[in-house]
DNA sequence: CTGAAAGCGCTTACAG
DNA sequence: CTGAAAGCGCTTACAG
């Protein structure tokens, strides 16, 4: 069942369904009608595959787990993007493909190879760790990118993140603000550019506290997982003085941390107060509930969706957009002002 | 670039061009290098649409996401499956297409339709509570479909879910041996099919183990937040004898529940056990840790891209697969033996 | 308001 | 081992 046979049925010719099928004004009401009923009766569908050939566009967005989490899109950060994401993008008309990495990154293809291959309109970029190198082709390419949590610079690109400094300060804030002094950081070895960041702005927010900088509270943990973040905890203790309170760069180290102050006989927030970074789902449940500090996953998924479509339909300048971030108090970062 | 430049700059045809992209073996080995180098050189890659329109294969797997959750695929459990899903399909050469549900469903367009306008080589659907009808014609065409938790007919179809019935008789032989007599159940007031899964053998397993199926232990949640768990259990702990042991249909539920308890006094496991199902990464953390059963996403993903790969690529009878759960042993489910 | 025809970039019998 | 040509199902100037 193709258009050639609709225009058949119809006794008019497959410019004139053409016409029909993308709502061009100029067709008379009665033939538009005849045509209708007859794609309606038939129950014709269009082939995407013969449009795209046609005009070019193939209304797709590609999607693009880079670096490290490309085997693995099961953080919850990522999903909730992507799926404000995709709603956004799905009302403004557009499907999503999922690169599968696995094969074609062993043959040595890259993602610009893929993107052409699906002529896609446009990609998003979901950057983890490590991110490899080919993720700069697609970037320096005509197709028009949106990265999230990773720095772009092509001219049809733009990128989104939390604002991460802003995270550690408002954290540092509600350490300081609770009476807190002493304050610890468990960041990463190997940071991503959002942990820099995290990095930076904790000890740039010490600063403007007049808090000390003490090296043996800044520890880094060997990678994301919360028994990572056990390990980094551990080395903290063997500090000289303990931290008051301490920041971890994410839930998962904070919750790792928090098993190993319990097991050094500490209690969480009594004797040392914890706050972590994401609010993943455990933060509620978790014991002590995890004071954190939420991106706003929603709004930087649809704001991504968005300016993806400015860049896929105008000229528009690269730039950075930073989403504000907003912390939840829970009871693991306690206070010390009831206690005087 | 087109394979018509290619084969100019090669000086053969198009043809020729055509048999070197797909491997054919019928090319002279010295005619093979020169185009390959040739392609190497200007970069070239074929089209996507040209070859799909050519052949009719597009070489991708419509995802659906069908029900309730179609608005959000964030649950981890669909997250999890999806991934292995699409590493394993990866590996064996299609890639992912997402349907943005959100445009096309307002417009009275179905999975079906937009299965054949992009020519995807089969489906895997995933669904969540209250299926929409549209599904049924996908399952009914010729497309090859897998379904994850929802039962398929149709002659291209198979489908796959956990064991829920084990899910339950795991769960309730753990408390028995545990010392538990008297159980409660959290279920919900709409139950999809693998609800109604977990609450049968529930219930089969009282009979089996010859404890009682009390009523006022058996409630039923609206819907599936921790909040409409919470409200369950207060329900629960209106009936004039308390169980002893309360299984969650999720862990969700159960978190619900583990506050209801806690805030009437009770403590969890010493007074009520409680067990939830899906083994969220919450349960690690919270108070007290989570008995749960996990589901083997990883394995349900991977027999999914197995089994509809063969559905794509040759004839297979219709059938339903499903996948052995396992008990995760936390605190919360206690025991009583300790106290003999 | 409608249609004939070229073109998009591939594949595939078929001929040699 | 290689090539000419038809065909996949659309769109789009252009002519009328």
């Amino acid at each position: 069942m193709n258009i050639k046979t609709i225009a058949r049925l119809a006794g008019v010719s497959v410019a004139t369904v053409s016409k029909i099928i993308n709502n061009y004004p100029d067709i008379g009401e009665e033939t538009r009608q005849r045509v209708l009923k007859i794609m309606e009766e038939t129950g014709y569908r269009p082939s995407s595959s013969a449009k795209t050939l046609a005009t070019k566009k193939s209304n797709l967005v590609g999607v693009v787990f880079a670096g490290k989490l490309n085997v693995d899109f099961s953080h919850p950060f990522f999903v909730e993007v992507i799926n404000a994401f995709k709603k956004q993008i799905g009302l403004l008309g557009y499907d999503l493909l999922f690169f599968s990495n696995e094969k074609f990154l062993d043959q040595g293809e890259d993602y610009l190879a893929r993107s052409k291959y699906f002529q896609v309109d446009g990609c998003i970029i979901i950057a983890g760790d490590e991110v490899e190198s080919s993720v700069s082709d697609l970037d320096a390419s005509p197709i028009p990118c949106i990265g999230i949590d990773i720095e772009m610079n092509g001219q049809n690109s733009c990128y989104i993140m939390s604002d991460n400094e802003k995270i550690s300060t408002k954290v540092v804030e509600q350490f300081y603000m609770n009476g807190y002094r002493d304050l610890g950081f468990i960041g990463l070895q190997r940071a991503s550019l959002v942990m820099q960041h995290r990095e930076k702005a904790f000890k740039q927010s010490l600063k403007q506290f007049s808090l000390e900088e003490n090296p043996e509270w800044l520890v880094y943990s060997q990678d994301y997982a919360a028994t990572d973040g056990y390990e980094a905890a551990k080395q903290l203790l063997q500090a000289d003085v303990l931290p008051r309170a301490v920041f971890a760069a994410t839930d998962l180290l904070a919750f790792g941390a928090v098993r190993a102050f319990k097991e050094a006989g500490l209690r969480v927030p009594e004797d040392i107060a914890v706050a972590g970074c994401d609010d993943i789902e455990a933060c509620r449940y978790s014991d002590p509930p995890l004071t954190t500090v939420k991106q706003d996953t929603d709004k930087i998924g649809r704001l991504a969706a968005m300016i993806l479509f400015d860049l896929m339909n105008k000229q528009m300048d690269n730039r950075c957009i930073k989403v504000e971030p907003e912390l939840v108090l829970r009871r693991s970062c306690g206070t010390l002002l009831a206690y005087q």
